[in-house]
DNA sequence: ATTGAGACCTGTCGGC
DNA sequence: TGCCGACAGGTCTCAA
C-alpha cells in the first residue's frame, strides 16, 4: 500500500526499536516475497547491530555492522508489527498466516513483517553492490530534498512523451510518489494528469511555470500527509483531495467541477476535469 | 530508448 | 449464503 509518506511512518516507527540494537535471531517463515531471500539471510542477519534505518523512496535501508544493509519494500500490502519486551507473553509473537519474517531483538522486542500478497522484498547488500543496483543507483531525487526544484523536475519531463501521471509515478523521475499522491498532487497544481509529461519544460528543458507549480504541490502534499499519517495508515477515508472521490465535488474554491476516474497505465486516475489543465 | 500491457499474489467488496 | 468479477496505495519484464 505505502508510499513515501506511509514508508517514512513506518521508518520513524521502528527506529527506536532498531537503532543500536542487535538481531538476536530471525525467523524466515517462507523461501521469498516477491524475490527470493538471499543466500544466507538468517546468518548475515544474526548478532548484527542495526546501525541506522533510513528511508529511500519507498525503502527502508537498515545498515548493520556487517557493513551490509537489509533493503525492505513494504509492495502494497507489507507492513510490521511490533511487540515490545514487555507485551503480554501470550500474544507476542503471534503467528498470521502471513507473518513472513519475524525479527526477535537483543532487547526482547519482536518485529514481524506481514504481507498478505507479497509484493514485498527483502534483501541484503554490499556497499558496492547498492551503489551498483540496477534501481536503487537510479532512483530519481528525494521529493523532499533541496536537490529536487522545478528545474530538475523539467529536466526530467524533458521530450517525454507519457502522460504527466504517469512520469510521476516513474520512480526514475521523482522518488516516492505512488498513485494516490501522484493525484494528489496534481490537483492540487491545476495540471491535468493526461498532458504530456514534455509540456511542463521548454523545449531546452527549462522549467515553465507549471513545473514550479508542480514540485510545490508534490512537496506540500507528501509534507502534510507525513504529518499526519501515523503507523497505521490504513483508511483511506476523506484525506483526499480527489483520490477515491469519484464523482463527488471537486473542492477547489468556485470550481464547482465533479471529480471523475479514468484508467491510465492500468491503474485508476482520480482528477477534476475542469480546474485541472 | 521509450512506452504500454500483462504478470506477480491475496483479500475485499459489490452485484446477482 | 455462494459465486464471480473488478479492484487494490508497487514493481518488473517483455514486446512493439
Amino acid at each position: 500500500m505505502p508510499e513515501l509518506p506511509e514508508v517514512e511512518a513506518v521508518r520513524r516507527s521502528l527506529a527506536p526499536f532498531l537503532a543500536g540494537t542487535r538481531i538476536a535471531d530471525v525467523d524466515v517463515r517462507r523461501p521469498d516475497l516477491r524475490a527470493p531471500f538471499p543466500r544466507r539471510f538468517r546468518a548475515r542477519l544474526t548478532d548484527q547491530i542495526v546501525i541506522s534505518l533510513t528511508r529511500r523512496a519507498k525503502y527502508l535501508l537498515a545498515e548493520l555492522s556487517s557493513n551490509e544493509t537489509l533493503i525492505v519494500h513494504l509492495g502494497m500490502s507489507g507492513s510490521f508489527r511490533i511487540d515490545a519486551p514487555n507485551d503480554a507473553v501470550d500474544t507476542a509473537g503471534a503467528v498470521d498466516r502471513h507473518d513472513h519474517v519475524v525479527f526477535r531483538l537483543s532487547s526482547g522486542a519482536l518485529i514481524t513483517f506481514n504481507d498478505p500478497r507479497r509484493f514485498g522484498l527483502m534483501t541484503l547488500l554490499t556497499p558496492a553492490q547498492l551503489a551498483r543496483h540496477p534501481v536503487l543507483s537510479r532512483l530519481g531525487p528525494e521529493p523532499l530534498s533541496p536537490e529536487f526544484d522545478a528545474a530538475a523536475l523539467a529536466r526530467a519531463c524533458r521530450g517525454r512523451k507519457m502522460p504527466l501521471k504517469l512520469a510521476l509515478l516513474d520512480q526514475r523521475i521523482v522518488a516516492g510518489l505512488g498513485n494516490i499522491y501522484a493525484s494528489e498532487a496534481l490537483q492540487v497544481a491545476r495540471l491535468s494528469p493526461f498532458r504530456r509529461a514534455s509540456t511542463i519544460a521548454t523545449p531546452s528543458g527549462a522549467p515553465r511555470d507549471a513545473a514550479h507549480r508542480l514540485t510545490e504541490a508534490i512537496k506540500s502534499v507528501l509534507t502534510t500527509a507525513i504529518d499526519r499519517t501515523s503507523a497505521k495508515y490504513r483508511s483511506r477515508s476523506s484525506r483526499f483531495r480527489v483520490y477515491d472521490r469519484d464523482g463527488e465535488k471537486c473542492l477547489r474554491r468556485n470550481c464547482g467541477g465533479v471529480i471523475r476516474r479514468r484508467t491510465q497505465g492500468g491503474r485508476s486516475t482520480f482528477y477534476c476535469p475542469v480546474c485541472q489543465r
